[in-house]
DNA sequence: AAATTATTCTAATATTCATTAGAATAATAG
DNA sequence: CTATTATTCTAATGAATATTAGAATAATTT
């Protein structure tokens, strides 16, 4: 029994982990399915890349256990393995952002108005949601909010949100939130909302930050 | 502005920390920097590869911005940037433990008596070896205890286990740590301790582990 | 100053990986 | 049963990575 050859065994196990994550397309679909599970093509569509690249990333994933997947009809959709694994995305976003000044810098110049974002914490945000103080809108796709979404959160895709600006009162804060802090969903609900007198903040969190930090979900 | 552009430069530099981590060797390189600063030579000598090959791994990690040097004489010790780096380690090997069942029946093989493990949770632990009723033994080496250390842990490096076992109690259960669920130093020390009689445990956690834990540290 | 030691830098090679195209599969629609 | 659609599999290409050797640097000892 060599105990450097079953050493390099169990370090190369967690190594498959991250192989999977090493690539920004893959990062990208992970965090894409933290939100919901989805399709290739809808992936692919997010992604921008065609789908049999798509199809090829998947299946480095699903090698490495972090996704897997089911038929429906004549599409596969897929899914995270774990909530574990929407964690370790946020995990690796986080140490990215503390210390890598690159994306700090672009993730700057892509906020428009940095003073509109949120700058309370998570539990009065869910206190003063919970006492209808505040208006917490989801702006993502409906079937996200579906999946998982902030507790007393309303949601308001972005699509939709001209057609419905008579839902939304002039009156009260409200707080945009969509897939996290590179999605910039919440960032278009802020200018089309704040152009309109809206009283609107911009969250960072998405529902995997949100719960990384130990905050509850609601659940559909 | 192109705003798919943009997002690839998101993504890419998370992938930059992913692809960091992508090499067993790398991994095994932030696991030991996680005890303690080490110089090139040592962290070598540790993984059994030469200097070059440890060089440019950490050539690698330093422009991750994972770790850092500081040249002292004709040393060059490396240390980890932060704490959250030792967190991002025990993510992924949390991840890869949870999903990967090679790596769990690899671990299995390792450890000889699994029943030995320690089984109750770490705030009892803390609490017990506070009143002095376990007596919890720090198996690395002496530098390692010194950066950090579980608080009320005694040092009892593996290499002086045997000269030193007058000052281990008999009528007392004692508790075995050392870098975490992959370092073999408790499972030595548990081997050597039981043969003599001493009613010893295992416990799986490193520093890391127990600080990912939401734990207190004690820090010289 | 010369020799030694620790580490890095540069270059070379073998391997692995990302991406695309084309063929194959599998479910559904006509 | 054939055509269509969504996805995967296989193969091919170029790009990136791991590893080693040799030269270069930088501090230390002789």
């Amino acid at each position: 029994m060599n105990k450097r050859h079953l050493k390099d065994l169990l370090y190369e196990q967690v190594a498959r982990i991250g192989k999977a994550v090493s690539s920004p397309k893959r990062l990208e679909l992970l965090e894409l399915l933290a939100q919901s599970e989805k399709s290739v093509e809808q992936l692919a569509e997010e992604l921008s890349i065609n789908i049999k690249l798509a199809s090829a990333h998947l299946r480095t994933l699903r090698e490495a256990r972090l996704v897997t997947s089911r038929k429906e009809g004549k599409f596969v959709i897929y899914r995270l393995t774990g909530d574990d694994v929407a964690g370790l995305w946020v995990n690796l976003r986080e140490v990215a952002e503390e210390h890598l000044v690159d994306l700090r810098v672009a993730l700057n110049e892509m906020v428009a108005e940095p003073s509109k974002l949120l700058t309370i914490d998570r539990a009065t945000l869910l206190s003063r949601a919970k006492q209808g103080d505040i208006l917490v809108i989801d702006v993502r796709p409906l079937e996200e909010y579906e999946q998982a979404h902030l507790p007393f959160a309303r949601s308001m895709p972005l699509q939709e949100i001209t057609q419905r600006l008579s839902e939304l009162p002039k009156d009260k804060e409200i707080v945009a939130y969509c897939r996290g802090p590179f999605c910039m969903f919440s960032e278009e609900a802020y200018q089309l909302l704040s152009s309109q007198g809206y009283r609107i903040h911009k969250l960072l969190d998405g529902v995997s930050e949100w719960q990384a930090a130990g905050m509850p979900l609601a659940i559909h």
